[in-house]
DNA sequence: TTACTAAATCAATTTTTTTTGATTTAGTAA
DNA sequence: TTACTAAATCAAAAAAAATTGATTTAGTAA
């Protein structure tokens, strides 16, 4: 398992950085789960365990991956737990195309 | 192994291309790679063997993996093959920041 | 022809990632 | 307390990707 990436204090990316989000980003369900995500502000991971149509334990660690790898963010609230995109830096790694796509409201 | 990509035709990419595209970035050695291919305009593989310090096999293997995704393009003279990168699509995907060190001239 | 070189491919192995189903953790409510 | 729900984690299995070393393909040159 990858682990999740410390804030960025140094001006480039490593190669290993890049690598990693890059790695998150290849695979169509975890596009579909930030497509989804983007739609909201903020989604409860209940809702998308229907939406995804997937086993929750899978959910999970989809959500994980693209956690680590600084793309969402998370905040529980009681026993629900809560996660929206991490905009800037999807706007600083994707295609134009891509981030529009997710999130139409920019 | 993933197929080579079809020209695309169509208006959006799917998620399963951009899936492919991202995964053939998502390895520390192949941005590597690119970043040695975008220094020059073209690069033979005799002289990527050497730079890379990697068996041929290997670099023969990475180097489809990115020209599958159309990253890419290879040219065969004789006994050589030269790769370049397909700087459209380059620029397309990556961060403007990447590209930019991938690619000093523009 | 033979000998040589460049690069791709192949098959076997190793490593990494993903999936699955069960369990655990933790919060809420009766 | 007990019962319930949401979500993370775990261990085992399956699937996919990467590595290795050998072989093949194909071009050049003596």
């Amino acid at each position: 398992m990858v682990q999740p990436l410390e804030e960025n204090t140094a001006v480039h990316m490593t190669n290993e950085t890049y690598a990693q989000k890059f790695k998150a980003l290849a695979d169509p369900k975890r596009l579909e789960l930030l497509n989804l995500i983007g739609q909201k502000d903020s989604v409860c991971v209940c809702d998308l365990v229907e939406d995804m149509a997937m086993p929750q334990s899978k959910l999970s660690y989809h959500l994980k991956i693209l956690l680590n790898a600084g793309l969402l963010t998370k905040e529980t609230r009681g026993t629900w737990s809560y996660y929206a995109l991490q905009n800037e830096e999807m706007e600083r790694l994707l295609p134009e195309e891509l981030y529009t796509s997710i999130k139409p409201s920019n």
